[in-house]
DNA sequence: GATAGTTTCATACAACTGTTTGAATTGCAA
DNA sequence: TTGCAATTCAAACAGTTGTATGAAACTATC
């Protein structure tokens, strides 16, 4: 037991550091002076600075991940194999809208780091985003058990779609602030997964399936 | 008239290997040498690095950005000071999607720029775009104008949405495309102009306004 | 064709980056 | 205590970055 303590002290200083300024203006020597270390404590145990990032982003990347999954699984269960499409939705933008959002004051700094995660996009992060389709596939599958009547395409629309409106509303959660003038209350997380998972499950079961008619929703 | 070809060659070059490498691991070496001119021809032109970057984001912006609001007053005018919703969520993000998807092969560099741009987020450009707000607000205002009868916070979060799934779809046109084993489309602009209005024009009209019931769109 | 203003150029600068090194220190087992 | 490995440390390294400088080469005007 090697005490881990300069470990984990840098791990929390680099978090700390790169959620409060981003990665762009962070440097191994702004991480060490914080967590109270010698420089060449990061290589030493993280063999790199790219290899620290990334360890912070799959450390809580994971643990979304897993979220998720015991979400879409006991959705699955309860529905007896075929969950209820805003079920599914709502395992795969909950977890990580819960993750980011949130009081401003209360917000951990784990949850700071995602969102300037998902803001900036640095080399090691964006290497372990790519392996993340493996994932969705889980979602994509468990959305055409639910929606067998649905074309893949609507399904895979249906998901970037669902995606999209949460990991832009995190991302530029501040302007929509200031554009609304605070109408919009992003600290009520729940109310955003609500929003987010009432409009993809619209946009999944609404039209087009009925009506054979494609992508003619309101054309003059 | 100082022939200016030193400065159109810097931009041009800038644009292309910004496009293609992204903003990380391009210096002003790499663009000096791409356009065949000096080192110091940059911050004689431009003045910093970042003052290049910003005429390059700006003039794409101001393009995009007039042609939003064109389309947006020609809407306005043919409905007599209301427009169809559908057709301002269609000037809100048809430009922007046009400007940035179409066939791979003959996207143009400031296309592909755009994406760069749209990714990765550099200080210049972060700067710019908080100054868009104004802009946005033009269509907010719109939008509440062609919807009278809905709330503030439902315009608001109906705007952030259709900006979110085109912003994301550009974003992740590489994932989508991968996801979904080509079976969506994104070189089909058009169309996947069509499925963004169309999401988002249900997401303001369906429900809630007619049923006083909240987010309560599908439930089982 | 001399002159004044603009533009180009090679070069140097100063600062900062992540990483490495090898010696010093620590902690633990024998 | 001795010995050995794990850890820490100060220092330097090697490279890159954007920017500044001052002379040289142009260009257009008179």
């Amino acid at each position: 037991m090697a005490s881990d303590h300069t470990r984990t002290a840098i791990l929390a200083a680099a978090e700390r550091l790169y959620a409060d300024r981003g990665f762009g203006d962070v440097t191994l020597r702004d991480i060490v002076a914080e967590a109270n270390v010698n420089l060449a404590a990061v290589n030493y145990h993280f063999g790199s600075k790219d290899e620290l990032i990334a360890e912070l982003f799959v450390t809580r990347s994971i643990a979304t991940n897993r979220e998720r999954l015991r979400e879409l699984k006991a959705a699955e269960e309860q529905g007896g194999g075929r969950a209820p499409i805003e079920m599914i939705l709502h395992a795969l933008v909950g977890p990580t809208l819960r993750g980011c959002l949130g009081p401003e004051n209360q917000r951990s700094s784990a949850a700071r780091f995602m969102i300037r995660a998902s803001i900036e996009s640095v080399p090691p992060i964006r290497r372990i985003k790519n392996r993340e389709i493996d994932h969705l596939r889980k979602f994509a599958g468990a959305m055409r058990r639910s929606l067998p009547d649905r074309s893949d395409v609507d399904i895979y629309w249906g998901l970037n779609f669902a995606l999209a409106m949460a990991h832009h509303t995190i991302r530029e959660s501040e302007r929509l602030t200031k554009l609304s003038e605070g109408k919009c209350d992003l600290d009520d997380v729940e109310d955003v997964v609500a929003r987010v998972v009432s409009v993809a499950t619209i946009a999944l079961t609404a039209g087009r399936m009925e009506t054979k008619a494609p992508s003619r929703v309101a054309a003059r």
